[in-house]
Parts: structure tokens; C-alpha cells; sequence
DNA sequence: TAAAAGGCCGATTCCCCATCGGTTTTCGGG
DNA sequence: CCCGAAAACCGATGGGGAATCGGCCTTTTA
């Protein structure tokens, strides 16, 4: 049967496994690891070297860590933040549900911080007004 | 070789793929079609009706969409929103990096909504006012 | 230089989406 | 009530990415 298929999931250009998520969470927490080193802090179970080595391998083509020589290791450190991640994530699901109307996705934003905390609508417009700060002078 | 493993993308419960985000956004425009007719929708490559069924069975077990038996087809109809679908996967992610700390998540948000559109921020703070009315009226 | 440690590659297994063809069910008309 | 068409249903096929290792080659170092 011919079939012919892009990409089963064009959802997010920067989805990430389960595991790959786990050595992320390491490397923030403690940059300039190399693989034994990651494996050691994985909690529950330990997967072999070689496959903590691939995961770091798929995190570096996908640009989410980098890494130095040091001696025969690779050193590996986190080349984007926790809330660098968060935001490109959220900017692929928006992209992928966009309709041209800035109001939808602003009013979902609300909708799950609403959702996740009493509080956070009033850090979420401090934040705004930081935001605004910072614009003002780097930018005004 | 012994390989046990539960899922390769715990990433978000409610991913999607490309086909399913088309099927959708038809759904959403005109409510109540059945198979047929969202095939004939289609953009560009139309894939046969069977598949198109497959992809509304998919939906239709996620829970996304719901039917009723018209005669002998089923008439499908979106059950979330799209702002609700949008809210529920930036739900996913964020829950995903969830470090405790909301200031991370609302940071990115704003990150976000910064790099969209230089006039998210009014929106946004517009958008809380809004809320918040709501909250004092439905909530006390 | 030889052992050890690490990187690199290919093979497997899993899971999910996309895609159909073929079979069964259903429904409406004669 | 029976038949043919249309739809649903089922199972096979193929593709892609993640996870998992074993084994081989390279590099370090004692």
C-alpha cells in the first residue's frame, strides 16, 4: 500500500521523552556533568552508560545542552533554562493552535494560571509591570 | 535484548498529530459533519474516508470530539474549544517543568506573550482586569 | 604499550500517528 | 423482507522518535 507521510507528530518541533526531561532536571540542577555522572543521579532505575550517553547526545543535536572535552569525558551543561524550555514549549503549542486572534491565546494563559494558584494573577501583572520596566529601558 | 519501558512521550497526555489538529480546526468551523464531509474539507492530499475515520475515532476516544448517529453515519462535533484545547496543553507543559515555583511559569508566560505581539502586555493586563471582575462576582 | 574508560554506531523494542483494504453492519428503497 | 450502497469496524503496513544496549574503535593514562 503506498503511503506517503511527512512527520507523524509536527505537533512540537522541541518535544523532549521522558528521559531526556530527567537528565534536563539534572543539568539544572548540577551543570558540568559528564554521562557516568548523570547516570549516578538518576533516580529509580539506572539505565546502561551507553543509553544515558545517547539521551545526552539527542539533547545536544536538539541543541538543549552542550558540551566540553575534559580529558576522554564529555562535560555536559544545560545551553537553555527551565524557563527558556517552558516558553519555547508554549510558543509551539500556540503556534500550532494559533487563529490570528491574540485574544485567545492570552485568555488561555489566564485560564491556567487562574487555574493553578489563587495568587497568580497578581505576580502575573507584577511580572508585567517588571517586564514593562525592563522594555522601557532597553528599548524606549 | 530485555527492553521494558511504558512510554517514549509522557510529554503531554493529549498530543496531537497533524492530521488530527486539520480534522479539528474543520471541526470547528462547521460543527456537526460526519466523515464524509470533513474529508472532502481537507486541504491539499485528501486521504481516503477511512482513515479520515480513523483519525475521528482517535479524537473521539481522547475524548476531544463527540457524535451522534445520523441515519448511518455519525455526525462528529468538537467537545473543547479551541482556547480550551490550547489551555489544556499549555496545562501539560507547564505541569511538565513544574519546578514549584510559579514566578518560573509566569515569567514564561509573559516571555511568550512579549515575543508575539508588542501589544500582548495591554492585552493581557486587560485580560486580568476581566478575570478578575469575574472572580468577584462568581466567587465573592 | 596495554588495560581501562568513553565515544560512537547499529540493532531492537515500543508507542503512536497516518493510511488503507477488506469485511461486517446498517439503512433506506423497492 | 431482501438487496445494494454507504458507513463503520478491524487489522495490516509503514514511518518516526525515544529508550535501551552490546560491541567495536579511539583515546587516556598508568
Amino acid at each position: 500500500m503506498t503511503v506517503r507521510r511527512s512527520s507523524s507528530n509536527t505537533l512540537s518541533g522541541s518535544t523532549l521523552g521522558e528521559r531526556e526531561l530527567r537528565v534536563m532536571e539534572i543539568l539544572w540542577k548540577t551543570p558540568h556533568l559528564d554521562a557516568r555522572d548523570v547516570t549516578s543521579r538518576l533516580t529509580g532505575r539506572r539505565p546502561s552508560l551507553s543509553t544515558v550517553q545517547s539521551t545526552l547526545e539527542r539533547l545536544y543535536r536538539k541543541g538543549l545542552v552542550d558540551r566540553e572535552k575534559r580529558g576522554s569525558a564529555y562535560h555536559y551543561f544545560a545551553l537553555v533554562s527551565r524557563s527558556s524550555l517552558l516558553a519555547r514549549l508554549m510558543g509551539d503549542v500556540i503556534h500550532l493552535l494559533h487563529d490570528g486572534r491574540m485574544e485567545t491565546i492570552l485568555s488561555s494563559f489566564v485560564t491556567v494560571a487562574a487555574d493553578m494558584d489563587e495568587h497568580s494573577l497578581d505576580e502575573l501583572e507584577q511580572l508585567i509591570a517588571h517586564r514593562r520596566r525592563q522594555e522601557e529601558q532597553g528599548d524606549g
